[in-house]
DNA sequence: TGAAAACTGTACCGCCGGTACAGGAGGGGA
DNA sequence: TCCCCTCCTGTACCGGCGGTACAGTTTTCA
């Protein structure tokens, strides 16, 4: 039955809109399904418990987390064919996605998780740091095809440096957030292309230089 | 009469311990008032509810962390005079503090409020982004004084870059945590020197360039 | 020594996560 | 047509937790 899988998305989408506000232990059952019109029975019927819709609810984000920057890194690479120039429009077009969206990033799951671990169990922090690996993976591969060609201006360390890609999103979040600038996370981006640029870019190929 | 302030000091260590593990959400006050071996009756002496608790919480941690850059950067200030000298050496100091940490970076607060926002008062969530936005004059300011002496190689706004330094501290924690590698943070510091230090640093200076 | 500060003890409330289980609507295949 | 399976609803209950109320007790310090 394709009614189901309904419901359940539905429990899903309220489910991560209010747990990105108020994290894990803040968002109640009961609020979920006064929300998704369902009943507690309803609810327990699609997942066990609340670790299970973690569970789930992680997944989701992760998946859904990938496809899109599959889409924009795939998109910068059929427009130019030289990694680095494909790595920073890639940076370029994330940031104006980001910079779109009406009320400013609504927060990263991987971060809500990270703030409730010891009360999860090892199956989600695994996912968790997988999903962290996952980034560190695709930074560094395009990364390692950039490094290829352009020699960097300083010695660094390629996962290190795939690391900060995550490291400014995930920081950029949390300051948007907190400063309820939804923008600040846009010029952070950036801010990481502009690091990313001076790197590798020749210095006689920089502009006003 | 100074008994009152142990107590109270001793229910928030224990209480900062818990929240940066499992949010504000996820941590009991019949857990804080096991651990402490206190009552219930004794807490609420202390903290009218737990929004207070937090407030106190954040205020200190708050005013810890202000202090512990006091220190570092004033340090990293007497070693030498030129701006951006002794803002990479403060930068190194930090690098260093952070993983000489034996257990990694316990988490920041300043998060944990922001991915728990909806269920804090607007006092909390201003408090917060005070935070925020000293950090952002903090390095600022030593961003300015390194802008009058080097012309920056790449056209930046500044309160951006400051954002950055606050971004890396945040996203790095959040890397640290969730991948269980205490290093990471020190390194994500370190790589954002590097990023400083091409910034401004005269190409000419540069090693091996 | 006495008043204020710093608690303890007890009883209670309502919300929440979770369990148990019975039953019902609705659609799809034999 | 009938039955079975999916997808729920309804009801009742449990223990933990945040929080309140308030009376009583110990500790501290001036």
């Amino acid at each position: 039955m394709r009614k189901g899988e309904e419901t359940r998305t539905r429990i899903l989408d309220v489910a991560e809109a209010a747990v990105l506000q108020k994290g894990f232990g803040g968002t109640s059952i009961e609020e979920l399904i006064a929300e998704t019109g369902i009943t507690k029975s309803g609810f327990f019927y699609h997942f066990r418990d609340k670790n299970e819709l973690a569970k789930a609810l992680l997944n989701r984000y992760i998946e859904n987390d990938e496809r899109i920057y599959d889409e924009i890194f795939s998109r910068a690479r059929e427009l130019t064919g030289d990694p680095l120039q494909s790595f920073l429009l890639g940076l370029k077009l994330l940031s104006e996605l980001l910079s779109d969206l009406p009320n400013g990033h609504p927060g990263c799951l991987v971060a809500t998780v990270c703030y409730y671990e010891r009360l999860f169990d090892r199956e989600i922090q695994e996912t968790n740091r997988n999903a962290v690996l996952a980034w560190r993976r695709r930074f560094g591969r395009m990364l390692r095809e950039i490094m290829a060609v352009y020699p960097p201006r300083e010695p660094v360390d390629v996962d290190q440096l795939a690391d900060m890609v995550s490291s400014v999103l995930e920081g950029g979040i949390v300051l948007s957030k907190t400063l309820k600038e939804p923008n600040t996370l846009a010029e952070q981006v950036l801010m990481l292309r502009t690091f990313v640029k001076m790197l590798f870019l020749p210095v006689a190929e920089m502009p006003r230089a």
